[in-house]
RNA sequence: AGGGGAAUAGUUCAAUGGCAGAGCAACGGUCUCCAAAACCGUCAAUGGGGGUUCGAAUCCCUCUUCCCCUG
């Protein structure tokens, strides 16, 4: 019997594998040229864009955010750009929320969703349909414990978790206060370790049949269109998107004014630093992000590395490269260029 | 040309004659509810040559380079 119940598994799994929809990913480090490359697969291949990344999703921070133009979009639809206002916040969670509603539309148009962007955890959060359900955020309790590391510091806030979930606390450095935090909220909401949460949410296959490019390039060819686009975005008036940010009552504590760009213009404006000096450290922290965001991708599996040296930094033959490639996952061009033509 | 000062990690600065340290950069990493966030780790230096000394980044001589002043 268990050899006949062991087959019968497998060509569940099979079944559910083709069942499966299809899903495309461009990711990659800022300033790397994934939005231009993702309009034209998506003319190809009749797809719609699903932007993964924190700060397009707010209105009035166009410049800062290297938001696509409307003309840029060349007639394809783009979900999850301008549908929040600055003072409102956003997480993960919102993310995952969106992008599911948006990606049931696709699917019902018959379209093919590119979800392309550089925030590789809301990639990560969809792709694998991680779950956060478990914990309702509880802002009394986290501000308690907020405060309570500004009094007794990170260290005694590391102690309490050390008792409630030791198998956390040993993952978590005493110094990162945020997830010592989030692993304290866990398990006061849910009884249960956060640690076996994680561990459990490890475990997960993607949920699409997917392909998952990461457009790269040489470190120093990135550094240096890196530092062109701050200056551009200068040019264009970065300064003046920040300034009618602070008269529409943006604050610095607002998520959305974390972002690069705003956070340090806004202390330029606030006379913390010359402006020359707050330009600098744009380029500066958005290098850094650039590492972050390429330290994440090497650690997902399952991605296609699209070098754009290797292609001779030629759009068309890298097409056809990822053209191929969906190809060898099973997503096709038919699949829905009618629905999306129509 | 003369006088004075300086020379330490990629950079900015430390180090009673007694194990050359730190910040920033660079590089690597963690991440499952603020992720453009938060956090961790690694690499890396006494300008060249001589002398004094048990021992020199430190004191002396010399060369080189840079800065300031005078002409």
């Amino acid at each position: 019997m268990p050899p006949l119940a062991h087959q019968r598994q497998t060509d569940t799994r099979e079944e559910l594998e083709t069942m499966k929809q299809p899903l495309i990913i461009v990711a990659g480090p800022t300033a790397v040229g994934k939005t231009a490359l993702s309009v034209r697969l998506a003319k190809e291949l009749g797809g719609e864009i699903l932007s993964a990344d924190s700060m397009q999703v707010y209105r009035h921070m166009d410049i800062g955010s290297a938001k696509i133009k409307p003309d840029e979009m060349e007639g394809v639809p783009h979900h999850l750009i301008d549908i929040l206002e600055p003072w409102e916040s956003f997480d993960v969670v919102r993310f995952q929320g969106e992008a599911k509603k948006a990606l049931a539309g696709i699917y019902q148009r018959g379209a093919i969703p590119i979800l392309a962007g550089g925030t590789g955890f809301y990639i990560q959060s969809v792709l694998k349909d991680v779950d956060f359900t478990a914990a309702e955020e509880d802002a009394g309790y986290r501000s308690e414990l907020e405060a309570y590391a500004r009094q007794n510091g990170a260290e005694a806030l590391h102690q309490l978790l050390r008792k409630a979930d030791p198998a956390a606390a040993a993952q978590i450095h005493p110094n990162n206060v945020k997830r010592t935090i989030r692993a304290l909220e866990y398990y006061r909401q849910t009884g249960q370790p956060i640690s076996a949460h994680n561990e459990q949410e490890r475990q997960k296959k993607p949920c699409y049949r997917c392909a998952y490019f990461v457009l790269n390039d040489r470190r120093d060819r990135l550094y240096e269109a890196i530092g062109r686009r701050v200056d551009r975005m200068m040019e264009e008036g970065l300064l003046g998107e920040v300034r009618r940010l602070r008269d529409m009552g943006c604050r610095r504590d607002m998520v959305s004014m974390q972002g690069l760009g705003y956070k340090e213009l806004l202390a330029y404006l606030d006379g913390e630093c010359s402006l020359e000096e707050a330009v600098r450290l744009i380029k500066q922290n958005t290098r850094h992000f650039a590492k972050r965001q390429l330290t994440w991708f090497r650690r997902e599996p399952e991605t296609i590395w699209v070098e754009k040296e290797q292609f001779g930094y030629d759009e068309e033959r890298m097409l056809a490269y990822m053209r191929q490639a969906c190809q060898e996952k099973g997503i096709f061009p038919g699949q829905g260029a009618e629905g999306a033509q129509g």
